[in-house]
RNA sequence: GGGUUGGUAGCUCAAUGGUAGAGCAGCGCCCUUUUAAGGCGUUGGUUGAGGGUUCGAGUCCCUCCCAACCCA
């Protein structure tokens, strides 16, 4: 295939490639000093302005004597005028051996065209790099979920929805930091490769380090390493990187995700609460412009717009369980089991009770609530890391934060007894259990103080915020199955 | 892991079991303010891979590969 077809559109570039050679002109530039990107240029347009931009060449319009470029990169796109008579038979028979893709460097005056374009009228362009291969479909972009994943430069350059949508999750990062320093929180940096994987529930990814002659394992989460930083002295402390969980990849799942955790020492659940209530809708406001986020499907519909206005509904586990069925807590773990079944829900992979009516309110609670909701006091065989409530020893002082159908952030009133903590971690049960980490738990004996965490998934943040469905489309690189060739 | 849908030109997509096409891109020509520029002409295919059924397969059957969606 790639003998015959491709090779004609690769034999012409590669043609014109040695053309410019033979010009004496290098097709692989150097530095190229600029006033501004194309996009800066447009969006702070003056006429009559001198300048010197670059960018990759995406469209062309051929008047004959005079032609229309359009330079672009992340920062936009900016139009070019070319005229033969002004820059010379010499520079237009250089300019016949470029093609959409290529690289170059402008040098012109700004001026408006008589359709109200902003544009820059070319005195000079340096040839900055040759593109020996033809971009996709410039009006369709690339559509082919295969491509765009595998090769997302492709999809960057040429699906401008998919460079908001990143440009997007760069400023959502980039304002969670910020709202977390100016509130005294300071960034630190844990162990990715752990001897121990703790902190959740998850099959890790297991590696060897040669020297040590130890296995290692990615990390499922820093949890354990930023408590024992809390037990260190420092009291106010997130995490914003990248976890690794080996398990299914889905819509909503990626083998390595983006995870902030944050914690404030002698804070609890409900500061947390409080202080995840105001970052999101700050990073809402700042970034998206509003609290209204409407979620639109490829025809532009709007299917639900989520409503970030404070304050979030709290509720308490269990009272959302007998929002459900109302008697719940009064029947047996059979008669729980019956009426699943009786409803259709399938409770055939759930081991113990507390799973039975976890999965119950993932179907009936999580997945149908779109607008904020704070999941308070959550059963304790979920989180083995919280405090018990001092009222009731059966649940936690948590919350779980639920928007847009998914579990956004869960926040703790974090357990800082040592005794207690190795007592529920080796008490677990159900599917799901968490190592132990012995050294953590010598590490809890010197004392920690009673603090307050969260957790917060980026990636699904992100998805809410800009209304897109699948994980892989807020992750520049999603993992695929490696194909040969590639 | 199970189910559904899909894979055709560089890209976006067509094609009752009966000669594989269009638009864009490319190439050639015309055009000095266009913007999916326009007009005329033109190149380009092992239809994901391999088997099978048939006079004849992009299309039907089987196996495999890759992807998306749903379920677990």
């Amino acid at each position: 295939m790639e003998e015959n077809s491709q090779n004609e559109l690769l034999a012409v570039r590669r043609q014109k490639l040695e053309a410019l050679r033979a010009a004496g002109i290098d097709p692989f530039g150097q530095a190229y000093e600029t006033t501004g990107a194309p996009g800066q240029i447009r969006a702070a347009f003056a006429e009559g302005q001198k300048v010197r931009t670059a960018g990759r060449i995406t469209a062309h319009r051929n008047m004959g004597k005079s032609h229309f470029i359009d330079l672009s990169d992340s920062s936009g796109r900016m139009q070019v005028y070319l005229n033969a008579k002004e820059v010379g038979a010499e520079t237009m028979a250089v300019f016949d051996h470029l093609d959409i893709g290529d690289f170059i460097g402008v040098e012109g005056e700004t001026f408006v065209t008589k359709t109200g374009e902003p544009s820059i009228k070319a005195t000079s362009f340096t040839v900055l790099s040759k593109s020996l291969r033809p971009l996709p479909d410039k009006w369709h972009g690339v559509q082919d979920t295969e491509i765009k994943y595998r090769q997302r430069y492709l999809d960057l350059i040429s699906n401008p929805e998919s460079m908001e949508v990143f440009q997007k999750r760069i400023a959502i990062v980039r304002e969670i930091r910020r709202f977390l320093e100016d509130r005294g929180f300071i960034e630190v940096e844990t162990p990715m490769m752990q001897a121990v994987p703790g902190g959740a529930a998850a099959a890790p990814f297991k590696t060897h380090h040669n020297a040590l002659g130890v296995d290692l394992y990615l990390r499922i989460a820093p949890e354990l390493y930023l408590k024992r930083l809390l037990v260190g002295g420092f009291s106010k402390i997130f995490e914003l990187n990248r976890n690794f969980r080996n398990e299914g990849i889905s819509r909503r799942h990626n083998p390595e995700f983006t995870m902030l955790e944050a914690y404030w020492a002698c804070a609890d659940f409900e500061k947390m609460a409080e202080l995840v209530e105001e970052m999101v809708c700050h990073v809402a406001q700042t970034v998206c412009g509003t609290l209204q986020i409407e979620h639109k499907d490829a025809e532009g519909n709007v299917l639900r717009t989520i409503n970030l206005t404070r304050p979030w509904r709290r509720t308490d586990y269990a009272d959302l369980i007998k929002g459900i069925v109302p008697d719940w807590y009064e029947r047996t773990p059979e008669q729980r089991r019956a009426w699943c079944i009786e409803n259709h829900i399938d409770v055939t992979h759930c081991q113990e009770d507390f799973e039975v009516t976890q999965h119950v309110f993932e179907k009936l609670v999580e997945e149908k609530t779109m607008n904020p909701l704070f999941v308070t006091r959550c059963p304790k065989e979920l989180v083995p890391l919280a405090k018990q409530n001092a009222a009731n020893q059966s649940v936690v002082d948590v919350y779980e934060l639920v928007i847009n159908g998914q579990e956004i952030s869960p926040g703790y009133s974090e357990l800082n007894d040592p005794d207690i903590q190795r007592e529920r971690l080796e008490h677990q049960s159900g599917g799901e259990t968490q190592k132990l980490d012995e050294d953590f738990l010598t590490t809890l004996e010197y004392g920690m103080p009673p603090a307050g965490g969260i957790g917060i998934g980026i990636d699904r943040l992100v998805m809410m915020l800009t209304g897109v469905e699948s994980i892989r489309d807020v992750i520049l690189f999603p993992h695929m199955r490696p194909r040969a060739g590639t």
